[in-house]
DNA sequence: ACAAGTGTTCTTTTT
DNA sequence: GAACACTTGT
């Protein structure tokens, strides 16, 4: 292998790559190459003769997981396969599966999302008979989720209770873990405790591991929570060759259970501590550091730290006053067209940011409007659509019988005559006789009162059940969601809908046979569980996909991480961003400030802020104040950005003037714009129903349908081969016929 | 048992 | 505004 670390590395960076051992903190400022320190110290070790097999890096998205090992690939070829790198939860799920003796649920235990946790949660309070107002679900899960971030068992808690309210979670908190533990079910949360747990009650097995991992490396350390920290802590017990990076202006989970102390107290744990800075930034330009330096100074209690870079001035900053979020929404677009029509920028150069997933509305159906490429990540996940857990449902239940939330899930879905009162009489028969729900509706003939119908629908119901539990194992995953979407007419049904929704759930569903298609195809091992474990820690963040020429548009908290030439940072309003939420806490307005920072951060080269006057949120129209991040940034720091439109099209253009002190700047119209006009899109190539097409990424397929969108662009659907099914516009993708 | 209609509530971020 | 829960009618 050859490295050439001096040549590659700055003098910090190198430092930090090479102090191996002992307890090493790395403060690293936000584009200050944290990934290339840590991809170059993995390489580090391995050339040092360390075996891949002692080295650990855990991150805490699948994303980052995935960058990690592709750039550790790209160093040390084949041998960084056997380096672990992985998130948080899929490393506790690793170990908890190997070790699964020693816990006290199955080794195929199944992971509950937040929905699977609502629905239980639900029956908990029900069957408490809690006051449902006063204790709602959410509330009571997010309570809960903190005392097991804190490593708290429910014993425990219940010692700890002040007064009724914090009782009647101790009981429901009890109540819920039992029904887990019962459904061998395991959510987030239970991964980090249990795996704390097995390490501190086999001291054997945490040797084990201690001794095997003989270099660790954390991602992100600012984002740790309790149990995340002690689990780090125990790991590297052994050797305390433990290597976390992080930055302490960037943490922005403080509301997950994210201790900020975690980071800023490692010293506290290691006296022995190394501390290195990166403060060098490579990434944006000094116009954009100095307005992100400005912002976060404002917060206390911080690492004092000032990046800088060599990357030159830059653009200045633009800031837009808009009149309302379609203004803003326009305004974004005409930058980006223009930034694209005349400038050598691309759509996935861009990214728009916002605080919450509801903004994205307005700037998408603006960017429809103008034939603007985007792709939305994060709001309504692919995995949680109806369909798709249904579908899931039905295959969790196959793999785990035990598991009532997708029992009750699916068991009328459709319907097939198995309602409330059928439920309600099988849920008393369970508990008079003490068997599981699941049970009792399997062996329906026991329940009293049940009439002849009922007992027939829940026979059938299992019969097809158990008949796909046999050929689990036999068939890949793919055909037995097949045969599931067909046996329950779930296909038929929507089928004979008709209507758009209808469409769009097959959709999903075709696509989601792709997926388990792909996964059949993946290599040995192809079982149905492993599907599933794949399928329960993935998000859709982490299907970024870089090449896809569409302007980026995801919440700042899931832009942490990554970075984009052009980042327009959107609805910069008291209320907003801050959040309400946050306006009394000074630690949430803190950790709102970080989040803003962080979207600062993201830009390389051209960074706009806006704002409008007026918001249409929660159903009505509201008068907004700029948010005072804008004002803790000195004005003549940024450029107010005159707009001004053309023809009633949509072409327009933005003007930037330097350091005009006006303040924001007001609208303005100007006739006959010239470079309004010299924008004109490439002649749209025609296709029509049938023709085959090749594309850039998604490779050989068919069109479907096409249609002329609100634009009157030509929108045409396409079925791939191995893609799916993909709706594009004709304009703008990478589409050819053959 | 189910569909349609009515009322109610709550609006953040996600492994 | 929209998702959700609850009620009523078939």
């Amino acid at each position: 292998m050859e490295m050439n670390l001096e040549r590659e590395l700055n003098p910090q960076q190198l430092k930090a790559v090479r102090q191996t051992e002992g307890p090493l903190i790395i403060f690293a400022g936000a584009g200050s190459g944290k990934t290339r320190v840590l991809t170059y110290r993995i390489a580090y070790l391995i050339d040092l003769g360390i075996s891949p097999f002692r080295i650990m890096a855990v991150t805490f998205t699948n994303r980052a997981a995935a960058e990690m090992r592709e750039r550790v690939q790209q160093l040390v070829g084949r041998d960084a396969r056997d380096v672990w790198v992985s998130t948080f939860h899929s490393m506790a799920v690793r170990i908890l599966r190997r070790e699964a003796r020693y816990i006290p649920y199955d080794r195929s235990f199944i992971i509950y999302d937040s929905a699977d946790q609502m629905t239980l949660m639900k029956h908990c309070i029900e069957e408490l008979r809690v006051d449902d107002r006063k204790f709602r679900p959410r509330g009571v899960l997010a309570e809960i989720s903190s005392i097991k971030n804190e490593l708290v068992t429910p014993k425990e808690y219940f010692e700890l209770t002040r007064n009724v309210r914090e009782e009647t979670i101790a009981d429901l908190y009890s109540l819920y873990q039992k029904k887990l533990l019962h459904q061998n079910a395991m959510d987030f949360d239970d991964l980090l405790v249990q795996a704390v747990e097995l390490f501190r009650s086999e001291p054997s097995v945490l040797e084990h591991y201690q001794d095997r991992f003989q270099y660790i490396m954390v991602d992100e350390y600012q984002d740790t929570n309790h149990a995340q920290y002690v689990l780090v802590r125990q790991l590297a017990g052994g050797h305390r060759n433990i290597c976390v990076v992080g930055d302490d202006d960037q943490s922005i989970y403080g509301w997950r259970g994210a201790d900020i102390r975690n980071i800023l107290t490692f010293e506290k744990d290691y006296p022995e501590v190394s501390e290195i800075k990166l403060e060098q930034n490579y990434r944006s330009t000094q116009c954009i550091l100095t307005v992100a330096n400005a912002l976060i100074s404002h917060n206390s209690g911080r690492k004092p730290k000032e990046l800088w870079t060599s990357n030159g001035a830059g653009d200045p900053v633009s800031c837009y006053q808009s009149l309302d979020e379609k203004d803003e929404a326009r305004f974004v677009a005409a930058e980006i067209r223009k930034l694209v029509n005349q400038e050598d920028a691309t759509y996935c150069n861009c990214a728009v940011f916002y605080r919450t997933h509801a903004q994205s509305r307005a700037i998408e159906e603006e960017f429809i409007r103008s034939g603007i490429p985007y792709r939305i990540y994060g709001g309504v996940r692919f995995y949680e659509r109806k369909e798709i857990k249904d579908i899931l449902a039905y295959l969790r239940l196959v793999a785990n019988p035990a598991d009532e939330v997708s029992l009750l899930r699916v068991i009328n879905e459709p319907r097939r005559g198995i309602g409330d009162v059928t439920i309600a009489r099988a849920e008393e028969a369970a508990s008079r006789e003490g068997k599981s729900l699941a049970y009792v509706l399997e062996h329906p003939e026991g329940i009293p009162s049940l009439g002849k119908r009922a007992i027939g629908a829940l026979n059938g119901f299992f019969q097809m059940v158990n008949n796909w539990r046999k050929l689990d194992g036999a068939v890949s995953v793919a055909s037995l969601v097949e045969r599931i979407l067909e046996e329950t007419g779930y296909l038929s049904i929507l089928e004979s809908e008709k209507t758009v929704e209808a469409e769009t759930r097959l959709e999903n569903l075709k696509e989601f046979l792709g997926v388990a298609e792909q996964y059949d195809s993946g290599g040995i091992d192809r079982s149905l569980d492993g599907f599933l474990e794949e399928l329960a820690l993935v998000t859709d963040i982490d299907n970024y996909e870089p090449g896809e020429n569409a302007v980026v548009m995801m919440t700042i908290h899931g832009a942490k991480g990554m970075e984009f030439p052009v980042v327009f940072l959107t609805g910069l309003e008291e209320g907003l961003f801050p959040h309400v939420h946050a306006l009394g806490e000074k630690d949430e307005l803190e950790e709102e400030r970080r989040l803003c920072y962080v979207g600062i951060t993201r830009a390389q080269e051209k960074l706009y802020l806006s704002w409008a006057i007026r918001r249409f949120i929660y159903g009505s129209s509201e008068h907004k104040e700029p948010s005072r991040f804008l004002k803790e940034i000195p004005q003549e720091y940024l450029c107010p950005v005159v707009y001004s439109y053309g023809d009633k099209s949509g072409d327009c253009t933005a003007d930037s003037r330097d350091n005009e002190k006006t303040g924001h700047a007001v609208k303005e119209s100007v006739a006959g714009n010239k470079e309004a006009a010299a924008v004109t899109a490439p002649a749209p190539a025609t296709f029509k129903v049938g023709d085959k097409v090749e594309h850039k990424k998604f490779g050989r397929g068919v069109v479907m349908e096409t249609k002329f969108g609100p634009g009157g662009d030509l929108e045409i659907y396409v079925s791939f081969e191995s893609a799916g099914f993909k709706h594009l516009m004709a304009k703008y993708a990478p589409l050819k016929k053959v």
